[in-house]
DNA sequence: GTGGTCTAGACCACT
DNA sequence: GTGGTCTAGACCACC
């Protein structure tokens, strides 16, 4: 399974599913067109709330991950077409500063830093399609 | 001043103190000795609640980014030394996926992604102690 | 009830919460997975704020002896994967240091000084289990 | 010096006096009979306000460790004669009751635990006369 | 003057 | 229902 949830954590459980289903497109381990677990189904498996579940597909609808054709189920949305690509960009821009931030007290150097950054992002890179049974968390 | 804090942001106000602090370490407005506004006068100027303040000041303490001495008022603490360097890696490996996974929404190649990264670095590091105004957020 | 606190003594009482629960973990009069009051309702039972409470709560989670759920409540963490193992034992040592000292001043031989540790230990491990009540404080 | 003040710890700074002081004798640095420094001295070279020297030897002489006499000077007491033998026990109990409970925290078996303080006292009491300069804390 | 603790009472997000 | 955050205002220990 792509997804993985775990109560204790500090993170609320809708963006848990949110991040996760997120990441398992970015990893390509679901691809646009592929159709997601309806609500109850995820729910189950998942042991949640099915408003949470539900509650989790409203924001990737509203991104623009996902796509809910009612009757049919629900898809992972072609990419392009995305909303909101202006303040996602700051939302960005705004995370890195505090990777970054987080580096300088570290005691990181900048190459380090960026480094660091590339060999992650290969690793990322190299899990794509590989069924994303990933390393990190 | 070195610290902006919204109140209408999402992020809770102790932790735009919080994160608006290391950023000003990060960004040398804030060094090493330097003496912090006290509890009661951070929180006239930013109009919070002594409380809210205190409450952001304990948890820089308990990160090691800053220093209470009794009686005689907070300060940064010398760099190095900083406890938890384990955790705090994981805890920036995890925000950086999170970042790398909406730059592979956005659309942006790894190359395009580690460029923007790198001029990022670079304005955030060419900030360094000229009194930290502006750019950012 | 596995709780006991007294306004009257001069250590702060989110911290005889603390360490009540604690003693209480230790005693295993509380065992991993249990469920703790309610942050209200352990307020009213001991007539204490209930913020007093959720800042015992909160330092007890940051010390992995407790885990939050959030919605569901509060559990007993499992032992083991407990943060800060090197802190905690400087921490030991230097009460340790400090009951050695007032047991020379005791006039305490060395000997003598391990036989009552001894002995208390005793206590205190034959009360394990038996609902926690009694001898202590 | 037998003495070592921080004031970055969390400890009130009378309190490390206190402390030290008491450590000093139990070491054996400081012998009945020898002459502590004067209030200013003493406050001269550890950079500490008077008062909270005075402070400090107040607390001593309370607990029988020193002898203030006026115009002569102040004292290590002789052993014996100390007053409240009752409370100090309890208050040891208590302190060592904390002690345990973390230790249990960690882990630690009993045989362990008692083993590891015998370790402690053996190294603290070999360090009696020897100058106090302890690998502790 | 400093920070630390506590109470009272409110609002909010999450499940 | 749960815990998390915030305000207001009080008291205290320490320096």
């Amino acid at each position: 399974m792509w997804l993985r949830i775990d109560p204790r954590q500090a993170k609320p459980l809708y963006l848990q599913v949110v991040d996760g289903v997120k990441e398992a497109v970015a990893k390509e381990a679901l691809k646009a067109g592929d159709r997601l677990p309806s609500v109850r189904e995820l729910a189950a498996t998942m042991t949640l709330n099915p408003n949470t579940v539900a509650k989790a597909y409203q924001e990737l609808e509203r991104e623009g991950v996902i796509e809910v054709i009612r009757g049919r189920g629900t898809f992972v949305a072609k990419p392009g077409a995305r909303p909101h690509k202006e303040e996602q960009l700051n939302a960005m821009k705004e995370m890195m500063k505090q990777v970054w931030v987080e580096a300088q007290h570290l005691g990181l150097s900048t190459p380090d830093f960026l480094e660091l950054i590339r060999a992650w992002t290969a690793e990322w890179d190299g899990a794509k399609g590989r069924e994303s049974r990933g390393s990190s968390h």
